[in-house]
DNA sequence: ATTATCTATAGATCTATAGATAATGC
DNA sequence: ATTATCTATAGATCTATAGATAATGC
């Protein structure tokens, strides 16, 4: 049942869309090739010819993920300036909505698999490490601040601190104190008192 | 083989003890229960008597470990007193730490295992969601703010900031910028600035 | 006699591979 | 003729259990 070299090559982009959303659903050990390739229309012994090994799928499953995040990110920020609205804001409060925390598949890698990330192997490190230099560099160039430091210093505050609500909002299992988590970090990015010590 | 009900006892801490270090260093898929078992010193069929399953050890460890957090914190910040330092600071300070980041097995399960927490089951959810509210209640006494309410959104902020500056740092595999991280939300957390939108 | 631990194994999974099949593309 | 995909399976895991063993504790 040999296919077109078109076919093939849309085949893999469906073995890669199915593993960017069910890896980050269900965790890296969470989902086996096998349903992984029945998810893509796919049988299980096909897999081989497209990627070399489950971990080649996982490295590049998380440069997709990690691009078509930043991708979003650029659409949700030309839409707030369009609508003379402040891009940066914008994106904390898709980043710290209910619809994000409850849609894991589609959303931020590091909230997802950031945990797990730290323990794979150098194919995923560093996959994981790009997307992040990426996306914190598209950060910094929303950022207030006068030097370029500062910008990148915000930049990556930003991220830690988008990223961990996520974290814990998902982690915790009571709803209430969940969306407590996204609002008190939305409230703190928004308002960013001084705090004397 | 039988061992005394004390021995029996300090078995079971010290399957509970390896397990905490263990999940938070491998992942709860990264170690199996014959593994976990013999760095207890015992063999895997001893496992069953101790706990029903490999779920409910996930849960108790999950619990241990917060636990054993939230005392390193309170230590830490009763030291801080006594120097006429802001324990606030100290406990920040040591939880971004690159000692932190590079002993897992040691430190906080949110940043270790919170992706892994949101996809398991309701006992290991349980434990969480119990832990990171005691850490909160915690954190939330340290705060500065004129009501309860001020102080428990900024231990809120603050918690969240610290676990997502840590799953950053340790999924990045480059040490420079992952002591940029660090470096960068430590800054934040000292010095916030308001910013102007 | 009771029971904590041990050895051994059942049954289910998972990654990866080998060989067969059938459609593409020269 | 080439090759993308399929079926089938090898080999290595993993959780959980059954039955044997040997030390505790009434």
């Amino acid at each position: 049942m040999k296919v077109s070299k078109e076919q093939m090559a849309e085949n893999r982009e469906r073995i890669l869309d199915a593993a960017a959303q069910l890896f980050r659903e269900k965790g890296f050990d969470g989902i086996g090739v096998a349903d992984l390739m029945k998810s893509a229309g796919l049988t299980h012994g096909g897999f081989y010819g497209h990627f070399a090994s489950k971990d080649e799928l996982m490295a590049q499953a998380s440069a997709r993920a990690l691009q078509r995040l930043q991708t979003a990110w650029a659409a949700i920020a030309r839409e707030a300036v369009e609508q003379g609205q402040d891009p940066l804001a914008a994106i904390e409060a898709a980043y710290l909505s209910p619809r994000h925390r409850d849609a894991a598949g589609q959303g931020c890698l590091l909230a997802a698999l950031g945990g797990d990330a730290a323990r794979q192997g150098p194919a995923v490190r560093h996959a994981v490490t790009e997307g992040v230099r990426a996306q914190l560099e598209g950060l910094a160039t929303l950022m207030s601040g006068r030097t370029k430091a500062a910008k990148r210093q915000r930049a990556l505050a930003d991220y830690a601190n988008l990223v961990g609500a996520m974290v814990l909002a998902r982690a915790v299992d009571d709803e209430e104190l969940s969306n407590e988590i996204l609002n008190a970090t939305a409230a703190a990015l928004r308002l960013p008192e001084p705090v004397p010590r």
